[in-house]
DNA sequence: CGAATGACAGATATTGAAATCTGTCAGCTG
DNA sequence: CAGCTGACAGATTTCAATATCTGTCATTCG
């Protein structure tokens, strides 16, 4: 069998799997090497640092998350379905509750993955910034849908300001920080009343 | 010189001081016992462990703010005034704002003793539970207040539901894990965004 | 006799030496 | 000769021995 030449793409997916078994704490970049059956050297060839493969990983693993959620931020409906013509509300709000329900999944399902993006996040990570820009983008987007169909108001209506107040007022429910709250009861209507709070902030009546 | 009697809260006192020259990595009960001038033994005479001693510091630290707060939510002026009939979305305005000034400069003026009050957050602290309740439980005396008056309505006309998500969604804004943030630039119109949009939730139209 | 002491056992933290890891690069290999 | 290797230096982590701290309690002190 011819063996494969050594990608950043193949070292990302191996890197993953290291990451997922061992976590951030004990991966090695010898770890990778080995599963990847070369030499760490030849890790370095493609990330010049350890801090930059732990980056690409969770950029890849974020970036994921984010295209998710651009369906319904584009106006698609959330089972999946073709573009509708839904509510700015019914988008805002399936929006929000599909982040929360994300992050929550993957605190849940891979924590050590979860644990390397914490590990960003404590290192002010380039990366994360990028990934709650993204975010911040695609929630203008809605709100910004909101104003133009006459939805929403806002003193200041600047979709951006707009959005990242949404953002900020809902950090509970997508933050990392509070991750282990997350499985508490009683987090649903939590986050029911805050939505709702917010929603009926934006409406115009 | 009659020496003074060996009181808790005296044993107080000496604590909040060595705690905040010493941070809760380094305090002992030897140290503050030193400060005391008594042995150790002594201060286990009034606290059964050091975990409760630095209970007892941070629940007194932080009823010194919550008693702060609480003239706001009776309704009295910031300025220090007497009572008076102030709206209650002045009220929770002020309100929301003292405690985001309140925690800032907690955590800026006494970082040893903010660092505390983390140990304890870390801990699943009786004593943060507490605060937290009494602080909602102001926050529920505005937004009732603001009921009765025909101010504020909600889905849901629980002032307590709704205080709890006020509370959550101004998380960005008093809870100690954000204090790194509290310093950036942009904070303050961060808040204002989420104040505007979250009073705006509550107002009858 | 009630309050305070300090010696003590077990738990926790500190320290420094040894082991491992990161990142480089001269040389090897297909 | 492009890509890979593995020996190496310096940085970081681990580990075990040592020191310090917590919490108790028999004894002392006023």
């Amino acid at each position: 069998m011819a063996t494969e030449p050594l990608t950043a793409e193949r070292i990302l997916e191996v890197t993953e799997d290291v990451l997922r078994k061992y976590g951030p704490a004990k991966a090695t970049v010898v770890d990778v090497a080995r599963a990847l059956g070369v030499s760490h050297g030849s890790v370095y060839r493609h990330f010049r640092t350890k801090a930059a493969l732990r980056e690409a990983v969770t950029k890849r693993w974020l970036d994921r998350t984010a295209k998710q959620l651009r369906f319904i931020s584009e106006g698609a409906d959330p089972q999946g379905g073709s573009p509708t013509d839904r509510s700015a509300e019914a988008n805002l709000s399936d929006w929000l509750k599909a982040l929360f329900e994300a992050k929550r999944h993957k605190a849940g399902d891979d924590p050590e993955l979860f644990a390397t993006y914490e590990v960003l996040l404590s290192e002010h990570s380039q990366v994360v910034e990028e990934h709650i820009k993204e975010l911040i983008g695609q929630l203008a987007v809605i709100v910004d849908d909101g104003f133009r169909r006459g939805e929403f108001t806002s003193v200041r209506p600047d979709p951006t300001e707009v959005a990242r107040a949404l953002f900020d007022a809902t950090a509970k429910f997508h933050d990392p920080q509070y991750a282990p709250y997350w499985s508490l009861p009683g987090v649903e209507a939590d986050f029911a009343a805050v939505l709702s709070l917010l929603l009926r902030g934006l409406r115009v009546r």
